[in-house]
DNA sequence: TACAAATATACACTTATCTGCATAACTAAT
DNA sequence: ATTAGTTATGCAGATAAGTGTATATTTGTA
C-alpha cells in the first residue's frame, strides 16, 4: 500500500480513538460495513471518496483531515485561524477550560474598563 | 455525483488552469490516461486515492488541496470564531497568555496521541 | 481459565474505476 | 472551410472496492 493510503488509514484510526468509538459504532453511524471498515483502518484497501465522505461525517471533520500529516512541531506559531481549527479538535473538557479562561480575560477587561469609567466621572 | 466529488473535480481543473497545462501534458506527467482524466475533471467518476496521488504530484500540492473549498479549509467552529475575535480586543499581554494556554492544550493533545500510537503498536 | 466484546478475515457477488484504444465533438488559427 | 490541437465519449476487459454474511482471531475482563 502507498504512503498516502497508510496516512489515511492512520488518521482514520486516530480519529476513531479520539472520538472513543468502536468500529461497530462508526459503522452504524456511517453505514460502512464493519469488515470493510477494518480493512480501511489496516490499509488493506484504498477507500473511495464516497466512503471517506461517510466517515468524515461521523468524525465531524473535512476529508482533507484524512490526508494531513500530523507532524509534531509544525503548529507552534500558527496564525490565529489555524489555532481555531486546532481548538476544534480538542476534547470538550479542554475546550471548555480554554473558553472559561478566554471569557474570564474578556470579563476582566470589561470590569477594568467599567471601573475606569467610574473613576473618570 | 456528490458535492465532494464535484469539489475535487473543480479543484483539479482549477489547478491545471493555474499551471497552464493541457490535459495531455498532465496525463504524460502523471501516466493517467487522457480519457480517464477528462472524466475526472467533469465529475463523471470518483478518482481513486492512487489517481489523486499521481495528480497531486504533477500539480505539486497535497491531496488535501483537492478537498478544500476555494483552496482554503473552512470547516471552522463559528461560535469559537466569535470568541477569538474578542481576544483581539484584549491587551497584548493577556492575548499572549491565552495563546500560550491554547498552544499548551494542543501540544498536550499531540503528546497524548503520540503516546497512544506507541501503545497501539 | 472462560466468556463476551471487539476486531480481523473469508467468500461470493455486485459495482465502479482504470486502462487502452478508437473516435467523436469542440476550438482556434491560417 | 480545412487543418491541427484539445477535450469529450464509447467500448471491452482487467482490476479493485463495496456489500452481506459468516466466522476466525484477538482483546479485555470476571
Amino acid at each position: 500500500m502507498s504512503k498516502v493510503v497508510q496516512l489515511v488509514s492512520e488518521n482514520i484510526k486516530r480519529l476513531r480513538g479520539f472520538k472513543k468509538l468502536s468500529q461497530k459504532e462508526v459503522c452504524n453511524a456511517s453505514s460502512v460495513p464493519q469488515g470493510q471498515y477494518s480493512r480501511i483502518e489496516n490499509g488493506k484497501v484504498e477507500p473511495s471518496i464516497s466512503t471517506l465522505e461517510k466517515l468524515a461525517k461521523v468524525f465531524e471533520v473535512s476529508i482533507a483531515e484524512f490526508f494531513k500529516v500530523n507532524g509534531v512541531n509544525e503548529d507552534v506559531n500558527l496564525p490565529l485561524l489555524e489555532k481555531i481549527k486546532l481548538i476544534d479538535t480538542l476534547d470538550k473538557e479542554e475546550q471548555q477550560a480554554l473558553f472559561k479562561m478566554i471569557d474570564l480575560a474578556i470579563a476582566n477587561k470589561r470590569m477594568k474598563e467599567n471601573l475606569q469609567n467610574i473613576i473618570d466621572q
